[in-house]
DNA sequence: TGTATCCGATACATTCGTGTATCGAACAGG
DNA sequence: CCTGTTCGATACACGAATGTATCGGATACA
């Protein structure tokens, strides 16, 4: 729903245009943003610029509609995990953090481009909506099962989107100690732990009272 | 002690080299890094180019010189506010997260600055490293502090390590929503819920066991 | 105060990236 | 299969940023 953009004005416009956005995520995680170039992105699609200038106007613009695919489509992703995991309904709390986990996965390239991403939106108000969106849309998509799975195991959650905000802003918080301590299963572990002690304060056993 | 080096060679070099560690600050927050120049950073300063390559031979070298000194300056500033703090002991939990959240001020001008530097420092074995040192001075300066307000109000915190990987995370993940919805009242106050509910999770009242 | 040294300004050559304008090839429709 | 249109490649002109080399003024030290 979110990958598949409806069938444009030609056909192969539509490839291209597709293969830009991947290199684009490619070059900006390798160089950076503001250190890309429109060549190097061209190049690594295997296109030459008048590919780019046909379909953008700018890097700017393409960063955008790029951040703005995968971010949707990293949302889908989560939803598809929670949906499969709803299956094999979890037997405990320990479990359905793991679900929850498994569900957002630790990706460095997509940690680098969103980093910049973040800092560069921040200077924009149109941006800065952007960034919020996507928390309320995560919050939209995964809540639910979340929850679902909690209730599962005898747990209520109060205020549901005060959890949410807190697993986003610990997943964000977490994900910077996860890489930059790339080996260390300690920093790991003490994420996990973290989620779970999280989902354990914002959620009461059912019967009980905050 | 981290904002005064120790006297250079000469004098004024001292204080252009200063001047220009500022005015980038300012400039790579503005542009973001990859799209500031030397000349940005330079005009900023009251400079011209010369100043720059007499003082540093690239931007990057320049980038992590500020980021590393403005670090190290946020990180002294936390430290004498937990000082300044100890004085007037908190009565009790709700104090003691205050008195954390005012060592921790939210600056946008450096949560972007960081951002990038982040997403930079995970391409550089080294600057990973620089990236973890930081966690780690943040605890050595801050966790005594911490604990010891804490054990004022008879919470004892098994594992302080866990804690302060805990609360970075916790910053660094919330700050970025505080930040990209600026108004939001309820954003903020979930914000400081985060915190104290960690501070509770990872601390148990004297006596009792884990 | 004189002098040697240090530092930052200026000028210049060069490289690099951009954006536009034009052209040829692929494609859709009949 | 033919034709009009769309898309992407190529060429070019322009502007911008870099890095270096040189010069003049400030500074430290005697």
């Amino acid at each position: 729903m979110a990958t598949e953009r409806g069938p444009r004005v030609t056909k192969r416009r539509g490839e291209t245009r597709q293969r830009l956005l991947e290199a684009a995520l490619v070059v900006f995680a390798e160089e950076g943003f503001g250190r890309s170039t429109v060549e190097q992105v061209c190049s690594r699609a295997g296109y030459s610029r008048g590919a780019f200038y046909s379909n953008f106007s700018t890097l700017d613009e393409l960063f955008l509609a790029m951040w703005e695919q995968r971010s949707a489509d990293h949302v889908a992703r989560m939803r598809e995990a929670f949906e499969a995991s709803e299956q094999e309904s979890a037997p405990d709390l320990q479990g359905v953090v793991e679900h929850l986990l498994r569900a957002v996965p630790l990706d460095e390239e997509w940690y680098r481009v969103s980093a910049e991403f973040t800092a560069h939106a921040l200077r924009s108000p149109d941006l800065r909506r952007v960034i919020a969106d996507r928390e309320r849309a995560i919050a939209a998509s995964t809540l639910p099962f979340l929850l679902k799975a909690l209730a599962g195991i005898g747990r209520v959650v109060p205020d549901p989107e005060a959890l949410s905000q807190a697993l986003v802003a610990v997943h964000d918080g977490t994900a910077l100690q996860c890489l930059s301590e790339p080996g260390d299963a300690v920093v790991r572990r003490r994420r996990t732990d973290l989620f779970t002690r999280v989902v354990i304060a914002y959620s009461n056993e059912s019967g009980e009272e905050s």
